[in-house]
DNA sequence: CCTGCCGGGAA
DNA sequence: TTCCCGGCAGG
């Protein structure tokens, strides 16, 4: 919004001195730093600017002069006001000019618009949304000038509107990138990838995940990556992003609990993009909770029936989830002492084919901790078996 | 008789 | 909730 107005104040100054001028100050709502300065007309007009990009008034082509000021008399009132029409138009296109003032101009340029959106136009009424809106609209940072100059050198020959998409994405990755250190996640299932860029992330998310460029997905990807600084990364080993590909895995519990409540905080984005993140963290962490069963199990010595591990996905689905069994006692039974419990009562609770209270089990060629320990080492036993219950460390 | 464990009760 | 045990059933 190429705004010019008259400020009450300051606008219509004329001295003595200046009788055969008009002297016009006025001020021009626009991007980037003020800039004023003063241009005579043809018509004998010195014209003083002041261009504010950070006014926000409304609209006001009005020039309010004040009837009683003497103007030249060889001039009719029309031509007069002609000038004045005259006189905010040229100042309009002045300010406006990308060759003068290319920083209130920015968010005149469609192109820009077009190109990079919300990212380059920081204006707070050009209705666009914008990623760093709050950051970077009240102060103009040194990325803003230096993307200025870059985009006041083509313009130079006129309005460069074919800024490609990777351009704009450099711009808008370098900025990002000297505005907030942080590091962008990418949420999908199954990936961790982590880049210290917007742009970089969007791309991979765009042609890994979402499967090809088209206009839906480019809006897609922000639902797919949370943004975390480079404190939250450093400070955050626990978190459960790396642990999904590394493989040692010494007790799933740990991570149960931790469902990303510090990606959560750390989410700069919009609020739209860190609903869906969340919801995919969550699916996320119940399949690690689930899979993470099976893989710190060993296999019973006595059985090899046993051996016979469902997938994880299939042990989500299934009522009768078999609980794991080890011949590490210490891993066991902590593993017993966390997990017995809510198993077993899951178990108990799905379990529809149990209908039966007084139904006993036939007797389970599985050996138990009476079998495998003895009953001189009843201490070893699983917490079941010592309390006569059915065994949890060995079950059929 | 041994073993596994259900049901119930005590702390 | 944790712990223990009587007693039943299967082998």
């Amino acid at each position: 919004m190429a705004a010019v107005r008259s400020s009450p104040g300051l606008d219509v100054v004329q001295t003595g001195s200046e009788r055969q001028d008009s002297l016009i100050n006025v001020q021009s709502c626009g991007q980037g730093e003020g800039v004023s300065g003063q241009k005579r007309l043809n018509t004998g007009q010195r014209i003083e600017w002041l261009v504010d990009a950070n006014t926000q008034q409304t609209n006001r082509h009005t020039f309010p002069r004040s009837s009683g000021v003497d103007l030249p008399t060889f001039r009719s009132p029309e031509s007069v006001e002609m000038d004045e029409i005259m006189a905010a138009m040229v100042l309009t296109s002045l300010s406006c000019s990308p060759v003068v003032q290319s920083p209130p101009q920015r968010d005149l340029l469609p192109g820009d618009m077009e190109c990079c959106g919300g990212e380059l136009s920081d204006s707070g009424s050009s209705g666009y949304w914008s990623w760093d809106h709050g950051s970077v609209s009240p102060a103009p940072s040194p990325s803003v000038t230096e993307m200025d100059r870059r985009l006041s050198q083509p313009t130079d020959e006129g309005l460069h509107m074919e800024l490609d998409q990777t351009a704009c994405e450099e711009l808008e990755a370098r900025r990002c990138k000297s505005l907030s250190r942080g590091a962008y996640r990418c949420l999908w299932p199954g990936c961790e990838k982590v880049l210290t860029s917007r742009v970089g992330m969007k791309r991979h998310i765009r042609i890994l995940h979402l499967g090809g460029g088209s206009e839906q997905s480019h809006r897609e990807e922000d639902f797919y990556y949370t943004e975390v600084s480079s404190e939250d990364e450093e400070t955050a080993p626990p978190s459960p992003a790396p642990s999904f590909s590394s493989g040692a895995w010494t007790s799933c519990s740990s991570t149960q609990s931790q469902t990303t409540p510090g990606c959560q905080d750390a989410v700069q984005s919009s609020p739209l993009s860190q609903s869906a993140p969340s919801s995919v963290w969550q699916i996320h962490t119940e399949h690690l909770y689930q899979a993470c069963a099976p893989i710190q199990v060993t296999v019973s010595p006595g059985s090899p029936t046993l051996c016979s591990w469902t997938l994880p996905g299939d042990v989500q689905q299934k009522p009768q989830m078999a609980a794991p069994r080890s011949r590490s006692v210490s891993v066991g039974e902590q593993w017993l002492q966390r997990n017995s419990a809510p198993t077993r009562s899951q178990t108990m609770s799905a379990s529809p084919s149990r209908g039966h209270c007084s139904f006993r089990k036939g007797r389970g060629e599985a050996k138990k901790c009476r079998k495998v320990y003895g009953v001189e080492r009843r201490d070893q036993w699983c917490t079941a078996c010592r309390w006569k219950k059915a065994c949890q460390r060995f079950p059929d």
